[in-house]
RNA sequence: GCCGGGGUGGCGGAACUGGUAUACGCGCUGGUCUUAGAAGCCAGUGGUUCACACCGUGCGGGUUCAAUCCCCGCCCCCGGCACCA
């Protein structure tokens, strides 16, 4: 009979959705599992990047089934979003209806390919049913503090007509349309991730064993933990005397501050205007300022713009030493980092170094190497490196990593100052400027300010009939039905606030709420999170390394906080799949390189989609999409159909590793025998130890040759047909993970009563690992020459005196003198001559 | 500059704890089957060489009986962060 991948996969398919083979519930005496690949957007079409990340959780889901555990395996769709607005704008037709329909074509083809969904939990975030959870916590954080309003200048995209967080800015370009971003003055709601980031930094400790290296040290270098100090520099009054206000500089080097000579403030800082008033340089203090202001960002912030500065004529006073320190205004120094205020050391920091050649400012040495001299006038760079304090009073002699300890406890005795640690995160702005996305539950009263909704009030509805713009601006403000409403503390006129949630809220805690999705009393059914959560395993693109992956950990904290759960990290484990190229690029309609999943799924069905994704390359690794590649796996799933085919008169309805010893009493019955087991046990480590499907996918292969090798001689006896069948039950039960549907029907056309996705796992045993011979290898100094065999568990003198008896081996130690060998038993000789 | 990952046949990639380098697949070559082809099945396939043998995991050293693997010094590629005080 024909491969007709079509008629079996889709006959598979509806048996498990009909029977709710994949159903689970969180009332169960087996250990758990939760595995969870990132939910897509629903663009319209899945692509191979969706295939590829979606194979490799179902392999991982239904292995920990066939071992034993209760697997949580959802889907759902990330469904609020800009991609809707924009063609609902171009298609004129509503962003609902274009999302609810991406959602059930994306569906099918999720269900075409076999994938072992609980659909029962599937959700999308564009619902109410799951916002109104979203608007419950932003309450919470309300009360608690945790999000508020601000006014700053804020990264809006003008092509996506919104602002965007600091973390969805990638070099000064957005993150989704790659727009130049500008920088505009906004108020907008934050939430305070700041407060969690020594526990997001702390926490990534815990998570070293599961999560990747490299995502564990982007969010390091995200979180970007400086420790030092903060020094208050008094200024200088118009009379000399320090009574006139003060600067305070943020530092990691207080133990060069009687090295500071000058100060360099951002031309934001909010003390420039005072300290050039009436001053004779305050008109080109301020073109400066104007200057550098209006500068593009891009520009401003590239490593080789020119330092430069401009003297403000005021001065401050170096606490320690009592120096009078000019105070410049530099365009390398950012407003919005520590104080915005640089005590400048040039002797020891590369950039005040340049600065103070530039314009001819005093420098002092106080860091001095040792067995060396710095001197200033000489001096081509800074000294940055570690040394003994010189010129620096009672802390003289120390060495500098001692000294900034020292001088740390005095700033903090004598009150010029004190320790502190600064972070680069910034607070998470949510707002949006956008219509598609979940309310935020407040309203503007002119009595009352700004209130939050009432609990009962929820949730806000989006409204759905609205009067969508042609330049993508939100129509929410225009929508007197949304936006007019009553206060809920005094009841009197309000407007609503019309921006919208930042939609990476929403895949913040998704996965919490899989565990419990139909509940409508409550976000999270607190026993079937407890049960469930964290998740185990957690599988998406590395391409959310800092973006949803630190926010889901910072919402989960807060979560936490607001006494929703008990957890401290959402994902135990993280696995970060690679990208799926063609001709070496990514994916483009516009290189049109596109690979088309379903085009794929048509001609060589589910199973050879999925096995070539996985067989490919490892999953952490790009790999290239190759039409030879994918048909070379059609070949294989072609071949062990033949082979059962074949071997349909020959073939027993037994489980796999169930030939006895007895049954392997052949030669070749007992090799095949224990290469069946060998297979078991490497495809089950690749599998749950290193997700190496790729090797565990050519251990089959390997089983699979050897079964062709091995058939004609075995199916003639009783004992040998034993061994064959048992062999291919072994083959099938290995790959039902990865080719279910295959799996399933030569399964059952051999006779086999239930299903195959129920098997366990084989267990492979020790007994039929065991070999009578094992070939020995001999080198000599180290060179291959020959191997033996001796009998398994041979002891070293006797492997010696075999390998020693090699002819070719003996060729070679004729007239040399051996000087050791080696003996490794089990593996080689090694005889070492001179 | 700092942090992380990587460099192995014509190609994708194996090699577990230092022990047969190149498993498995692609491609290529030959055989078989066929009137012929396709498909299938079988065999071969790192380089130099008739062979013996020699060379070979980015480069140069080192440790070891033995190094793709460990150590030292470099080169190149990819990703992240970066006038961050």
């Amino acid at each position: 009979m024909k491969y007709d991948h079509q008629s079996i996969e889709i006959k598979w398919q509806r048996t498990w959705e009909e029977s709710g083979a994949f159903h689970c519930d969180h009332h169960s005496d087996k250990p758990k599992y939760y595995v969870l690949e990132m939910f897509p957007y629903p663009s319209g079409n899945i692509h191979m990047g969706h295939v590829r990340n979606y194979s490799i959780g179902d392999v991982v889901a239904r292995f920990k089934r066939m071992q034993g555990f209760n697997v949580l395996h959802p889907m759902g769709w990330d469904a609020f979003g800009l991609p809707a607005e924009n063609a609902a704008i171009k298609h004129g037709t509503h962003p609902a209806k274009w999302t609810f329909s991406n959602i059930d074509n994306m569906r099918t083809q999720l269900r075409r390919l076999g994938y072992s969904y609980d659909w029962r939990r599937e959700l999308a975030t564009c619902t109410p049913e799951y916002y109104r959870w979203e608007q419950q916590f932003f309450l919470r954080f309300f009360e608690k503090g945790l999000v508020y309003r601000k006014q700053a200048p804020q990264n809006w995209c003008p092509k996506c007509h919104t602002v965007l967080a600091n973390e969805q800015v990638i070099e000064g370009l957005c993150w989704r349309c790659d727009s130049a971003v500008e920088q505009k003055n906004l108020t907008q709601w934050f939430l305070r991730i700041t407060d969690y980031a020594e526990e997001l930094l702390a926490d990534l400790d815990k998570l070293e064993a599961g999560w990747p290296e490299r995502v564990v040290s982007m969010q390091r270098n995200w979180i970007g933990k400086s420790i030092g100090a903060e020094i208050v520099f008094p200024l200088e009054g118009t009379d000399g005397s320090a009574n006139n206000g003060s600067i305070t500089v943020f530092t990691t080097r207080q133990d060069t501050v009687f090295g500071a000579t000058f100060m360099s403030l951002a031309p934001e800082h909010p003390l420039v205007e005072q300290l050039i008033d009436g001053k004779p340089e305050a008109p080109a203090v301020r073109a400066f300022v104007e200057r550098i202001r209006n500068m593009d960002r891009i520009v401003r912030q590239s490593d080789d713009l020119e330092k430069e500065g401009v003297f403000t004529g005021a001065y401050c006073v170096n606490p320690f030493t009592g120096r009078r320190m000019p105070i410049w205004v530099a365009n390398f120094v950012l407003a919005e980092y520590g104080t915005g205020a640089v005590m400048a050391v040039p002797a020891h920091d590369q950039r005040d170094f340049e600065f103070a050649r530039k314009y001819d400012l005093p420098m002092q040495v106080v860091i001095q190497p040792e067995g060396d001299a710095l001197d200033t006038a000489a001096m081509q760079a800074a000294w940055t490196e570690a040394g003994l304090l010189v010129n620096s009073g009672e802390f003289d002699g120390l060495p500098n990593e001692a000294a900034k300890q020292k001088i740390a406890d005095s700033l903090e005795t004598s009150g010029k100052g004190r320790r502190t640690v600064n972070y680069r995160l910034r607070d998470w702005n949510i707002s949006r400027q956008r219509y598609w996305g979940a309310p935020i539950p407040v309203v503007y009263c002119d009595a009352c300010g700004v209130v939050a909704e009432k609990d009962e009030n929820l949730p806000v509805l989006l409204p759905l009939e609205v009067r969508t713009h042609e330049d993508g601006r939100s129509p929410l403000p225009d929508t007197p039905e949304f936006a007019e409403c009553a206060c809920p503390k005094c009841g009197g006129k309000a407007r609503r606030e019309t921006d919208t949630m930042d939609t990476f809220v929403e895949s913040s805690w998704y996965f919490a709420r899989y565990t419990s999705a139909s509940k409508d009393d409550g976000a999270f059914d607190p026993a079937a999170l407890k049960y469930w959560m964290p998740v185990d395993q957690y599988i998406g693109g590395v391409e959310h390394a800092i973006l949803h992956l630190l926010y889901s950990r910072f919402f989960v904290k807060a979560l936490r906080d607001c006494g929703y759960m008990d957890l401290d990290e959402p994902f135990a484990n993280l696995l970060t799949q690679g990208m799926v190229l063609k001709e070496g690029a990514k994916m483009s309609k516009s290189k049109g390189n596109v690979v088309d999943p379903t085009e794929m799924i048509a001609r060589y069905g589910a199973d050879t989609v999925r096995l070539f994704c996985l067989f490919a390359a490892p999953p952490e690794r790009d790999f290239d999409w190759s039409d030879s590649g994918i048909e070379g796996s059609y070949r294989f799933i072609g071949r062990i159909w033949r082979l059962a085919e074949e071997l349909s008169g020959v073939l027993m309805p037994v489980k796999a590793c169930s030939a006895t010893a007895a049954d392997a009493a052949t030669p070749q019955g007992k090799d095949l025998r224990n290469k069946e087991h060998a297979t078991v046990r490497k495809a089950g480590a690749d599998i749950s130890d290193r997700f190496q499907f790729n090797t565990a996918i050519a251990a089959v292969m390997e089983l699979v040759n050897a079964l062709y090798l091995a058939k004609d001689e075995l199916s003639g006896d009783e004992g040998g047909r034993k061994v064959l069948s048992s062999s291919v039950a072994t083959v099938l039960t290995l790959l039902s993970p990865i080719t279910p549907h295959i799996a399933e029907e030569l399964w059952a056309s051999i006779g086999n009563a239930g299903r195959i996705t129920d098997e366990p796992w084989p267990q492979w045993s020790e007994e039929a690992l065991a070999r009578d011979e094992e070939t020995i290898v001999v080198q000599i100094n180290g060179k291959l020459r020959g191997r033996v065999s001796v009998p398994a568990g041979a002891d070293a003198k006797a492997i010696e005196a075999a390998a020693l008896s090699e002819p070719n081996v003996a060729r070679h130690l004729e007239d040399v003198t051996v000087r050791k060998v080696v003996v490794i038993p089990g593996k080689l000789v090694n005889v070492v001559v001179g």
